[in-house]
Parts: structure tokens; C-alpha cells; sequence
RNA sequence: CGGGGCGUAGCGCAGCCUGGCAGCGCGCCUGCUUUGGGAGCAGGAGGCCGUGGGUUCGAAUCCCACCGCCCCGACCA
């Protein structure tokens, strides 16, 4: 590929409106442009990273035995009105109307799709297991699409569909796709995560998700480095406290005293105003559990986790009350509430279990009360972790402190259950005959996101450090005098080797000073650099640079083409040699 | 959807407050020089100043409305 045929844009200066490293680089770099809000171009030398990544997951999707299909992107609403999911998804889900009045989204994801295709052609057992497949492009009304290609409304998902008869062979298919993701990653080089995730009806092991720690990462992960738990903020338990001895309440402990606090209605206003560390306080929140208002009581520095909440409470839904529902259910404005006396079911934090005492709301105008004593002044006996973990807090497993890294999802695998085969009639016959709704499973991959990850994980103040697998072409050659001559012949003869090895080299025939190139080459991040001007060619030498080593090396001319390949050969065997490494960690991980 | 910021050449910006020739740097085109870390000189092309309305002799500039983009928050099956 002769990069002065090419279309690669790259920009000197930043754009004004990229805040993130990878919207940054991929803009700088000539790889994608903005059309749009959340929308964005993806130029030649974009769209190869974005078809490597692509290829790789294709790869892995049918080694572990799921087949590729392609499903329409424009779908009848019914389809999602008979799932439910037409009111549960809102206003993320696109809708238009075509000729003839026709109702039509633009699918967000293919459960309902995939449903309506199974319970028409799969009615055995003896067609289960099986695992389907698409690479295609999902349509959401994001809100708010930021980061460049981090969160768009339109993206390119992998989205697998398992079957499967029983827990079993849903266990099984499960695993396998979770081994491929692994393997995916490893082989794109991205230093991920697995954490646990909010898991839905199933429960327990049944959701993961892949995360790449990096700052512009919109999810919280929570992680023990002492014992490796790890699990998304929305999910991760909160443990006992190694030290958490029982409070000592001394039975004498005087009685608790109502203070005014006119207009102090936040957990920082309050604690402000009346002096004391926002740990002794404590927040009441109302929220409506199936419709009926419920009450949690949470340390004033905690925040609820509405997952946990909504579980203590065994409801199938929850939202936070509006100030009206409140106000009847308490008799007190927000900022007021408090757990003494509380007509409505009440379910406290162990945090604020084990505090000596506490400072509240009155449950009235301009009140608040000091010195509440837990178990005495309201009652203990409904306690739960109900807020999210946070940096400091004890791990579940063995209590160590955990930590807070911000990460950025990847990949998702998701025990779905009977969820959509029970509401759209997706079953199959047994060996009795009788009739039992699929298993499924649902697998996604945001293939931009894997793009963005290996920026944001991969980069440094010259540019982009591409992973050998994902990088546009992975040999950059660059001759510095482009005349007819030594110079060009030698890099051509380069080129043409490689090529025929089947690496992608791109040669850098531009008419340009030195400098000028280095500067593009190592912006766009290309792994693998080789040199060749007419100052080294007089030595009989090229010299050859990886993107991600300081330091050059120069080889014989005679030899170049040799000693490149064996780089290559070289880099991509530690790559592969780390991904056994990996896979035999997981192993020895899952038998044990 | 709430709060904030910004729309002037492909990119980065000044000009706006105080109305009167539409500018600067980068990039682009031509020529000469230069050639191992984003070269120098000279010449040149490129604009519905986001859109619509208003005020005014006159609007990039003042007023009103709308549209778009970015950031923070809310939201994220």
C-alpha cells in the first residue's frame, strides 16, 4: 500500500471537542470523523482496525462453535411489544414508521429477532444445544453520546443467542462463549477485567462482564487485590469488616434530642451546619417496591444500590417516590426523613447497623435529631447490604479493602434464562414429548469499543501504540528520499517480501522530510517501523523500530527482509505464547 | 431532560464588549531553497461569520427565536 495514494487525514493540532485519549488519537490519526452526534466515519485506515477486530472475533466464534447468521437491523415493533421490551426499553429504542403506516424499530440488540426465528425452526431437543451469531450494526437513541466512538447511536455489536434444553447445556454454552471472549481479548493484547455483574433473574455466576481499566471508562469497577474478586460497582457485595466488632451501645446511652436545622435539607448541608463527620449520619430513602412505598436507611457518605435494594425487598420493581408519595408516606418533606417511628417497611444498611449512634431526620419540617441510637430508637430487625461497595470497603470473599478503577465494557455474557422464550412461545419437545420453553443465553461484543479500548489502553504522548493484531497494517516502510533510486528500491524490495509473507506494510512514499513522517507513523501507532535512506544504505544498514521500544536497531540491507519477518514471528509468538499462559491460568482457575 | 460552554476557511483560533474593508497560525496550490524528528522564503486559492427574524443608513458584532456540537449531571434492556 503506497501511503501517497491514500486517504489519511491526519491533524497536526487536536480538535477542540475530543476530551477522551481515544477520540483524541483516532481523529488525529486520520482513522475516523465525526458526521455527527454519536455518529462517526470510519476512514480506510479506521475501518481496518475495525474489520481486524471483527475477523479475530469471527475467528473465535467458530472455533468455539456458534454459527454466523445476519439479521435485519430494521424490525416490526410487534416483535418488541410481544416481549415486553417496547415500554421496558423506552425511548433508547429508535422507532419509525415506513410506507403503509408500518411501525418499524431499528434493533438495539436481537433477543426478540433471534426468539422469532427459533420458535419457528427449532422444535427438538435434538437440535440443542446450538449458538447463533451476528456481527451488525445496533441502533440506540442514546441521551448522550460522548467520547467519539465510546458510546454512539449507532455501533458495531458481535451478538451471540445460546439454546439450550436445560441448565446444563446452558452451563456449557455459557462457558464456552465466556472461554472465547477470553480468548478474543487475550488475542487483541487488552488488558482486561472479568467482573461480575447484575445478573437478573438466574442469579448467582449467570453475568459477566469485560472491562478494560481506563480512565475515560463509564463503569465502577470494584476489585480485591488480595484474592482477585471483582465485580461491577452495581453488583459487588459488600463483606464483613474484619474488625467490625458489635457497637458498644452502653444501655444508659442518653435519649436522642431534636435539633433545628431550618432549610438544611442535604446530607452535607446538614452535617455542615451542625458540625459532625457525615459517617455519623444517616439518610432515609423512599422508594416505591412494586408501587408501595418502602423505606432504606443508609450512612449519610453511602449511596443505595437499587439492585440490592430491590431484592431485600423481593420486588420486581422499584423506583425512587416522587416528593408527593413521600411526603404521605412519612409526613415529612425530602431532607427530613428519618427511621424513628417510621410507618412504612424499612429495610437499614449493616453500615449504619453497627454504628453507636446516629444523626437523622425528624420526619419533620426543620428537624433533624442527634444521638438516635440504632436497635433502640428504630428497630434492627431488617438489615442488609443495600448500598454500593466503595474504595476501602471489605472484599466478600476474604475482607481485605478493595478498590475502585474505572472501566471501560467490552463484552458482556448474560445467563438470559426463559425470559423471551416464555413470552414469544419459543419451546421445544423433550424425549417425553413434552413441550419446555429454550434456555438462552445472550453474548455481546462492542467491536468499536474493542477499537477504542486498544487506544485508551495503548497510547503514549507520540501517538497511538497499536496491538499487533489490531493495527491497520503492521509494518510501516518508510524510505527518505522517494526519487527513483537506491532508496526506493530497497524499501520497495522490503514491501514486496513482507507482503508476500502476508503481513500488511504500508510504504510511506510520501515526498516529505524525515521528520515529518516519523511523526505520522508514530501518531497512527503502526507496531513495527523500518527506516531506509541513503546515510544507512551507505553502511549496507536499515535500521527497524517497534512503537512500543525506545530504541532503534539497524540490520544488514542484505538480510533486512529476513530479520523483519523473524521480528514479526518473534512478537507474534510471545503474543501467542501469552495467550496459552492465559488459558491455562483459566483452567487451573476453574479445576481448582 | 437539568446546568455550563461553544458555533467565523479543511483544523486550531482572534475579531463581538464599544456596529463601519473578515483576519491570524496550521493545512492546501505554484515556484525556488531545504532533507534523520511536524523546514525556509516568495506568490496564490479558499468564507451564506450555524439558520431565520428584528433593530440600524449600515450587523460576524446588538436583540429574539431556532438548529447544531462539546462538557458535567440524570439516564444507560
Amino acid at each position: 500500500m503506497r501511503w501517497s495514494s491514500a486517504l489519511i487525514p491526519t491533524l497536526k493540532e487536536t480538535p477542540a471537542d475530543a476530551v477522551a485519549p481515544s477520540h483524541v488519537l483516532l481523529l488525529r490519526a486520520g482513522m475516523i470523523r465525526q458526521l455527527g452526534a454519536g455518529a462517526y466515519t470510519y476512514l480506510p485506515l479506521g475501518l481496518r482496525v475495525l474489520r481486524k477486530a471483527e475477523a479475530l472475533i469471527r475467528e473465535e466464534m467458530d472455533a468455539a462453535g456458534a454459527f454466523e447468521l445476519l439479521m435485519p437491523a430494521l424490525q416490526p415493533v410487534e416483535l418488541w411489544k410481544e416481549s415486553g421490551r417496547f415500554e421496558t426499553f423506552g425511548d433508547l429504542l429508535m422507532k419509525l414508521t415506513i410506507s403503509g403506516g408500518h411501525h418499524m424499530a431499528l434493533g438495539p440488540t436481537h433477543e426478540e429477532v433471534i426468539t422469532d426465528l427459533v420458535r419457528d425452526l427449532i422444535s427438538s431437543y435434538k437440535q440443542l444445544p446450538i449458538t447463533l451469531y451476528q456481527i451488525q450494526t445496533k441502533f440506540r437513541d442514546e441521551p448522550r453520546p460522548r467520547f467519539g466512538i465510546l458510546r454512539t447511536r449507532e455501533f458495531l455489536m458481535k451478538d451471540a443467542y445460546s439454546f439450550d434444553a436445560d441448565v446444563d447445556q446452558l452451563n456449557g454454552s455459557y462457558d464456552a462463549m465466556f472461554e472465547a471472549y477470553c480468548r478474543i481479548f487475550d488475542r487483541c493484547g487488552l488488558p482486561y477485567v472479568v467482573v461480575e455483574a447484575e445478573s437478573g433473574p438466574i442469579g448467582g455466576d449467570a453475568s459477566h462482564e469485560f472491562m478494560v481499566p481506563c480512565s475515560t471508562g463509564e463503569d465502577k469497577v470494584i476489585q480485591c487485590v488480595a484474592c482477585g474478586y471483582a465485580a461491577n460497582q452495581e453488583k459487588a457485595e459488600v463483606g464483613e469488616s474484619p474488625e467490625a466488632a458489635p457497637p458498644a451501645r452502653s444501655a444508659d446511652a442518653p435519649a436522642f434530642e431534636a435539633v433545628r436545622t431550618p432549610g438544611q435539607k442535604t446530607i452535607r448541608d446538614v452535617c455542615n451546619f451542625l458540625k459532625v463527620d457525615e459517617k455519623t449520619s444517616g439518610k432515609l430513602l423512599v422508594y416505591l417496591a412494586d408501587g408501595k412505598p418502602v423505606a432504606v436507611l443508609l450512612r449519610g457518605d453511602h449511596e443505595a444500590n437499587e439492585g440490592k435494594v430491590r431484592r431485600a425487598f423481593g420486588a420486581a420493581t422499584l423506583a425512587p417516590a416522587d416528593p408527593d408519595a413521600i411526603l404521605k408516606a412519612t409526613g415529612a418533606p425530602i431532607g427530613f426523613l428519618g427511621p424513628v417511628d417510621i410507618k412504612i417497611p424499612m429495610i437499614v444498611d449493616k453500615a449504619v447497623a453497627a454504628m453507636e449512634t446516629v444523626v437523622v431526620g425528624g420526619n419533620e419540617v426543620d428537624v433533624h435529631i442527634t444521638g438516635v441510637v440504632p436497635g433502640r430508637d428504630f428497630k434492627l430487625d431488617r438489615t442488609a447490604d443495600i448500598r454500593n461497595a466503595d474504595e476501602g470497603d471489605p472484599c466478600p470473599r476474604c475482607g481485605a479493602a478493595m478498590v475502585v478503577k474505572a472501566g471501560l465494557e467490552i463484552g458482556h455474557v448474560f445467563k438470559l434464562g426463559t425470559k423471551y422464550s416464555k413470552a414469544m412461545g419459543a419451546t421445544y419437545l423433550d424425549e417425553k414429548g413434552t413441550e419446555i420453553p429454550v434456555i438462552m443465553g445472550c453474548y455481546g461484543i462492542g467491536v468499536n469499543r474493542i477499537v477504542a479500548a486498544a487506544v485508551e489502553a495503548g497510547h503514549d504522548a507520540n501517538g497511538i501504540i497499536w496491538p499487533l493484531n489490531l493495527a491497520p497494517y503492521q509494518v510501516a516502510v518508510v524510505p527518505l528520499q522517494v526519487k527513483p533510486g537506491p532508496v526506493m528500491e530497497a524499501a520497495e524490495a522490503i514491501e514486496k517480501k513482507l507482503a508476500e509473507a502476508g503481513y500488511d506494510v504500508i510504504l510511506d512514499d510520501r515526498d516529505q522530510r524525515p521528520g515529518f513522517k516519523f511523526k505520522d507513523v508514530d501518531l497512527i501507532g503502526f507496531p513495527l517501523r523500518v527506516v531506509v535512506g541513503e546515510r544507512g544504505l551507505k553502511e549496507g544498514q536499515i535500521e527497524i523500530k517497534w512503537r512500543h521500544e525506545a530504541e532503534a536497531q539497524t540490520v544488514p540491507l542484505a538480510t533486512a527482509a529476513d530479520s523483519i519477518l523473524a521480528e514479526l514471528k518473534a512478537a507474534e509468538e510471545k503474543l501467542h505464547n501469552a495467550c496459552l499462559v492465559n488459558r491455562s491460568k483459566r483452567q487451573a482457575a476453574k479445576s481448582s
